[in-house]
DNA sequence: TAACTTTATTAGGCCTGTCTAAATATATAT
DNA sequence: ATATATATTTAGACAGGCCTAATAAAGTTA
């Protein structure tokens, strides 16, 4: 299946995959642009050809959705990429704020055999270093989320992190040098209003912008 | 330094060298042609740009051979190459005759962060499963090939099994079956005029074509 | 709704790596 | 030494993925 589409489009299409889901509706070319960091007409004739194939629902000047070969090309790749990232901590000693970049490249490049065995080597893990899910073997389940944002709390709540997404790689050190990783207790000490949240976990207290926050996945306890 | 090259630049890089290695002088278009599955108009125009680079010295009509650039390149990828190789073989319980073309194209896509690790988790080896030598990690050096070719022998001789050269998957699984592996003993029985040889080991007597034989590297006992 | 701003598409071009067909250089055989 | 065969290069083309500049559509504001 993924053989189907380029390197290049699997990007594309997993790119279109995480916004939606992040969000629903539909992607617009500038946002795909900025995210795929190229510019925007390469986007509006990568939407035309991933059209033209049926990958995407691609009309002018209306943005882009999955179509379901797309979606599952995205989920191949996506499974890769995370698990990839699993099997890069747990088996080569990499840190978890160090592994995007190299499971961006290797997502494309591992045989179905390789995928199976890092699977196998890992016990088939549902959720990856940061806690975001990996689609099934048979890419026909991701988990559904259930958490919250630590960024939507209120001053007084006990959270446990489930999740951190994807940032920058210094942004993602900093959190685990404060201990803002999968699995840790947190409490809600203030809000400020201009986008400052007060936490403190086991390492002290700490403040971070309410951006960063929102990309901290919890679960109230 | 390999990222001074594309992908397709280090695969020929990496032919170019493999063949000089083993027969030395230069390489001809066409056999580079043959080797990497491409018309010869387009290996003209590839070492015609390589030369360019100053990758490759390359003379019209005359064959190419490697600059000190193209070397290191081809023995940065040689490397990646074969501790892939060995890792699958060692951690993702692939069978020695399986891991080429995972190799063949992993070894392009993965991070010097990446090729340390798999190194360390390996225990930096010198030699891959087929017994093929693996550059040093600085590419200043690659063990010296001291062995004979077990085609070479005579009836009588007992040698050791030190290597078996890249061949199509299902003669090296073959290959595997009958137990002619690295470190295995073998006595040559006979050597036919019509070029077959035929050998005893741990498992019983099997004849060979001479061709095979001769990718077979062996230590005489 | 008219003017202006922002977003998206079209037009045209570039580089890489590949191909086939034609031309030419080199090697081999009579 | 000439003719023939083989190897190699040149010429010209194409697809993929990207870019900038120009144009056009959609959205926003007055
Ligand atoms: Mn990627
Ligand atoms: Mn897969
Ligand atoms: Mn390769
Ligand atoms: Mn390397």
């Amino acid at each position: 299946m993924r053989e189907e589409a380029s390197e290049s489009m699997q990007d594309y299409l997993k790119n279109i995959y995480l916004i939606i889901r992040e969000r629903g509706g539909s992607v617009s070319t500038s946002e795909l642009a900025k995210k795929m960091r190229v510019s925007p007409p390469t986007v509006t004739s990568m939407l035309v050809k991933l059209g033209e194939r049926k990958f995407v629902k691609y009309e002018k000047y209306k943005g882009v959705k999955l179509a379901k070969k797309g979606e599952i090309i995205a989920l191949e790749v996506l499974r890769h990429h995370r698990l990839i990232e699993t099997y890069l901590v747990e088996h080569l000693d990499y840190d978890w704020s160090e592994v995007h970049e190299e499971a961006d490249i290797l997502e494309h490049h591992i045989s179905e055999k390789m995928e199976l065995r890092i699977a196998n080597a890992l016990g088939n893990p549902k959720f990856d270093p940061h806690g975001a899910p990996i689609p099934s073997a048979d890419l026909s389940s991701i988990a559904k989320d259930e958490t919250t944002r630590l960024g939507e709390h209120i001053s007084g709540d006990i959270v446990v992190i489930e999740r951190v997404r994807e940032r920058e790689k210094e942004e993602l050190q900093y959190l685990a040098r404060i201990g803002m990783v999968p699995g840790k207790q947190v409490e809600v000490e203030s809000v400020a209003p201009f986008g400052m949240v007060t936490l403190t976990n086991e390492n002290g207290t700490h403040s971070l912008p309410k951006e960063i926050a929102m990309s901290i996945h919890v679960k109230k306890i």
